[in-house]
DNA sequence: ATCATGCCGATCATTATTGCACAACCTATC
DNA sequence: GATAGGTTGTGCAATAATGATCGGCATGAT
């Protein structure tokens, strides 16, 4: 080897590469800046090569450096296919065990399933990773997703949990007015970068008015409390929820299903199989949740008119 | 990432498994074994496997450890081919280029033709590597090789720059006696690992007794030059030596021909290129050594019986 | 038995690497 | 312009990794 490199270097080269900058690589690499730098620097001394052009805006990659980063990236993919095939391996019934889903989903469905498998499996090292964006299980940042979507990734393997309804919700105090004045026009919380409101709202309530436009179900759901307005909601959220109440006149919305998904590779892995068992279990019994089917109501008020 | 592992720890992985312990790892990556020591454990830990049964007399990989080796192999050829491919993309006539050669053809053929090519070309920063074992130029241990072989590895190119001749060659003072006795036998100095005496030999002189076993053109040349026997070289190891002569009755014996290679990624880079022209060039003109032609003799002389 | 050689594990001083804090600079946006 | 938020570069102190050295423990030769 005639300069020999050193292969952690080629990690930084790559992540400064997608992103466009040592800020950017540092954030992605939770390293200072300041390390990426020399890092880059070691390696470009390494290879005998410039691998980006500075500037003040960026760094803009050299034709060396992007050949560099195709090159971290088949490393990365290999590091990958290690990483999950160790795990596949690791069949023993305790060690780690990462699980992601939706923030609003862990909170009011899962916590308490989760709760009772960490009494249930103590050996396993349950880590919860509650967040809005989509972990990559292919590049084994979970073992096990939660996911609320119409289907999975094909890469991914699980089962269809249960499906889903929401309604529109109201605040108390926005119920109150329109009911004693039906004439009032609704006000309406609306999401951006969404369609409009559902047509089964369209018909009941022809007259809406936007009273707010939000971008995240936290904003939407806050919105509702405080009366500002009502909105579109999965019906495990707006049925758990004091002070909320669906909107009358409006039927049940499908909504996209729940998932639990793992990697292909972690299929077979004891820990993830008994943990997708035990969670499926469960939300199977929080099924009329999902659904929206109120006590009384019959499977068959179902998505109907 | 569950536990982000360090790419680096799997090239001491990889070394661990190829030398069976830490020692040879520590030797092959030049640092110290305590090191490699620690980053085995980092990578264990970071993997959460066991990669090797530890035992007093080395280490012995886990069935994990072989999986982490595998994917460090591939890791290693990947960087290997950005290597080489990167100084494939390097055209200047400037930086660095790693030649590698036998000892012995650095010394009696090499060596004037590398001084010129230094002072021609001062900005190459010329490196040469004078082994008795081959250099991976796959691996990119080396830009460009010199090679006596009857055929080259199939993933390198290059060019076969003369054909050449051996003899069989004795000290002065052997000579002497073989002159004044004719019927004494021939002491003879035979090579470890390696077929009997040429047939030429054995018809020309059938009374043969071994004087030395060596396992090494050095030590055999040194037996030559103080007459403890006789022994096959190359002409242009003999025909240089003083103090050292043809003996007398036996005819030039084939040997395997110089390549001068380089691997195919690099066939097209301006330093490579200018370099094994230049040497062949040169090489060319000590065709009448290589091939064992005495100033007087035809090229008809050639392995004639 | 005894010695020599090779291996691994542990400790400690040294060295190298990292993070932090600050400075300098560019660029939108008001 | 002025400002706020973004970028990269640099000096210094804290931290982590390393190398050297020693001891224990096998194996194999004398």
């Amino acid at each position: 080897m005639i300069g020999m490199m050193d292969w952690n270097d080629l990690r930084y080269v790559l992540e400064c590469v997608r992103h466009g900058g040592l800020s950017g690589a540092a954030r992605a690499l939770r390293v200072n800046h300041a390390t990426v730098s020399r890092r880059i620097s070691a390696a470009e001394e390494a290879m005998g090569a410039r691998l980006f052009d500075r500037s003040p805006a960026g760094y803009r990659p050299t034709d060396a450096g992007l050949e560099a980063a195709r090159a971290a990236e088949q490393m990365e993919a290999v590091g990958h296919e290690l990483s999950r095939s160790l795990s596949a391996r690791d069949q023993r019934l305790s060690g780690p065990l990462t699980i992601t889903a939706p923030q609003l989903l862990v909170e009011h469905a899962l916590a308490p399933i989760l709760k009772d498998f960490r009494t249930l499996y103590p050996d396993i090292e349950l880590k919860v990773v509650a967040a809005n964006r989509q972990l990559n299980l292919t590049a084994h940042e979970a073992d096990v997703a939660f996911r609320i979507a119409e289907a999975p990734a094909e890469t991914l393997v699980g089962r269809r949990v249960s499906e889903q309804s929401a309604a529109v919700y109201v605040g108390r105090e926005q119920a109150d007015r329109l009911r004693a004045d039906p004439t009032l026009p609704l006000d309406w919380i609306r999401f951006a970068h969404w369609p409009g409101p559902p047509d089964a709202l369209r018909q009941a309530w022809p007259d809406r008015r936007v009273a707010m436009t939000v971008d995240d179900m936290y904003a939407a759901l806050a919105g509702v409390r405080a009366s500002i307005g009502a909105t579109r909601m999965p019906c495990f959220l707006g049925d758990a929820e004091p002070g909320v109440e669906r909107l009358w006149g409006v039927p049940l919305i499908p909504y996209r299903p729940l998932w639990i998904l793992t990697h292909a590779d972690l299929r077979r892995t004891r820990r993830v199989v008994t943990f997708t068992e035990f969670a499926a279990s469960r939300l199977q019994s929080l099924r009329p949740l999902f659904e929206g089917r109120r006590p009384g109501e019959g499977a068959s008020a179902l998505h109907d008119k």
